[in-house]
RNA sequence: GCCCCCAUCGUCUAGUGGCCUAGGACGCCACCCUUUCAAGGUGGUAGCACGGGUUCGAAUCCCGUUGGGGGUACCA
């Protein structure tokens, strides 16, 4: 951060350190969409950092939909929106507004803006515009109605007058004070040749009428920064609203995320299986770092050492990845019980039987499956073997260890000593490591194949637990289903005794993969 | 084209002139732990875009270059 911001920040941060005392001049910020159909995640960012702006100063944080351009403002498109937000946790605390119900206002406004001379009527057509703005001196629209005093009216939108002179400042917490001169500054329309209010008019009209101390958004509203300073002016505004321009958020091209070719639905996170404590937490570190250098932090700590002053310049990379391992580190320091309730809604599609001892189940292998996953959508795929008849034996793991006399005879020993001994996890345990003794294996290597005829599966959950909370029946009936298809893919049962790898060629211990 | 923003490991970042031999986190690699897989622990890998200044001293301040990005609608 340059030194002129930090001189502006501290200026502005001893007005919020009175406005702390004083409720009245408490900040006011507004997270303002579009109605899109759901939250793109570089929104819920904005959002996330006007909520925790105004959570941190006791400030108010305020939801408007701009939904001024009618063709994009569809009931259910804006109901994505607010579902996504409510899931964040980023609930208003004025609103929702919607500029589509607020038009006198920006009549008003209008009305006052063309008796006091701020704004011109302009007739021209797009195809105009376009062919003239060629060969003009000036950027953009060449102010060709400008001086034409056509009256306002239908077919006739409205263009804000630039001054041909000075500079337009923009106080930024995050930037400095960035300047533009007004002769880089277009005549922008303001209206539609209907009539009806654009963007940069509602926008403002809205910020002043909101009372905003604050506008907290993303940098690709930078370059209108300046047309909001002057429109507000314009329109006799109170004091300006400091505004903070945040970094975007890129993909790994480095480019603005886009729609079409990255996931960038909030929602989409959601059901792959992400708590919104993390992504919130993820999304908060992308492009803001806490004092402490802590990183896993829940709600309650983001707000309280959230600061704007600590927002980077540059644009952050979405990287799933981090993301992913933030969503394991909030899934670990849930409270047992929290993560079972957590997991139960993904589980929904795996009930066969009673629901309440499959419920019972899981639960008991819950704090297992806990620190193991990093998204919710892993639970399933964990915990499946528990709730069907016969597990589905996946080909890879069958190639890998079964196809081999040894672990024939592993299973047709555990099947004898899993019938007498207790069936709890050390008495099993215990079973295991004898028959793993006996041929001469480590108990890691012998508990492979039993994993992969009770799972389906050579890897999973710690086995013995599994067992046990499986039942006897079940191991034994899986054990013996197993053995079955052995022998009928002629695969022999051979001696228990210690063998001599070297003596006995290359088939049969090699058959055995450690998993 | 014009306007604006940005620039530290692959990624997210700490760093506000000496504490920097540049710190942390994700990822990756190795080892330890271990009933598989994770988790956890330990260690490792890798970076100040370039060129000029200012200064006793620059990742840090200034200028320029290069590179990247955003904006440029009767969308928001």
């Amino acid at each position: 951060m340059g030194q002129k911001a930090r001189v502006v920040s501290e200026a502005l941060y001893s007005d919020v350190s009175r406005a702390q005392s004083d409720p009245i001049g408490a900040p006011r910020v507004r997270f303002a969409p579009s109605p899109t159909g759901y939250l793109h995640v570089g929104s819920a960012r904005t959002a996330l950092f006007n909520w925790l702006f105004a959570r941190r100063h006791r400030g108010v944080f305020i939801l408007r939909i701009e939904d001024t351009d009618a063709e994009r403002n569809r009931e259910e498109w804006v109901d994505g929106i607010f579902s996504a937000l409510s899931w964040l946790g980023l609930e208003p605390d004025e609103g929702p507004y919607r500029q589509s119900e607020r038009g006198e206002l920006y009549a008003a406004a209008i009305e006052k803006l063309v008796s006091a001379g701020k704004v011109y009527a302009c007739d021209c057509t797009r195809d105009e515009v376009l062919r003239r703005t060629k060969q003009a001196t000036t950027p953009g629209y060449d102010r060709y109605c400008r001086d034409r005093g056509l009256a306002p009216g239908p077919g006739r939108l409205l263009r804000f007058r630039v001054p041909d002179e000075g500079n337009v400042v923009v106080r930024d917490l995050i930037r400095g004070d960035v300047e533009f001169a007004c002769s880089s500054i277009e005549d922008f329309a303001l209206t539609k040749s209907t009539g009806a209010p654009l963007f940069v008019l509602a926008n403002v009209v809205d910020d002043i009428e909101m009372r905003i101390t604050h506008v907290i958004r993303g940098e690709d509203l930078l370059p209108s920064a300046p047309k909001n300073v002057l429109v507000w002016n314009a329109l006799g505004g109170p004091e300006l609203p400091v505004f903070a321009h945040l970094p975007i958020l890129v993909n790994e091209r480095r480019q603005k995320l886009s729609k079409r070719r990255d996931p960038v639905s909030v929602d989409l996170y959601r059901d792959q299986g992400y708590l919104s404590s993390a992504f919130c937490n993820y999304l908060a570190l992308l492009g803001w770092s806490p004092p402490g250098g802590e990183e896993i932090m829940q709600i309650e700590q983001l707000v309280s050492s959230f600061d704007l002053e600590d927002v980077s310049h540059s644009p952050a990379f979405f990287d799933v990845r981090k993301l992913t391992h933030f969503n394991g580190e909030h899934l670990r320091a849930m409270a047992g019980e929290e993560f079972v309730s957590t997991c139960l809604p993904w589980l929904a599609g795996l009930v066969t039987q009673s629901r309440s001892l499959e419920v019972d189940a899981f639960r008991q292998l819950a704090p297992l499956v806990q620190e193991r996953v990093s998204t919710l959508a892993e639970v399933p795929e964990m915990v499946g073997f528990l709730f069907v008849d016969l597990p589905e034996v996946k080909e890879v793991a069958w190639e890998k260890v079964m196809r081999s006399p040894v672990s024939k005879a592993i299973l047709d020993a555990a099947a004898s000593a899993y019938r007498c001994c207790d069936w709890a996890k050390e008495p099993i345990r215990e079973a295991t490591l004898q028959i793993a003794e006996n041929a001469g294996m480590k108990l890691a290597k012998a508990q492979a194949p039993i994993r992969v005829a009770v799972t389906g599966a050579t890897v999973g959950l710690p086995l013995f637990e599994s067992l046990e909370v499986l039942g006897r029946a079940k191991t034994l009936e899986r054990i013996s289903a197993a053995f079955e298809r052995m022998g009928a893919e002629n695969i022999v049962l051979e001696n228990a005794e210690p063998e001599n790898t070297a003596n006995t060629g290359p088939e049969p211990a090699s058959g055995v993969a450690p998993v």
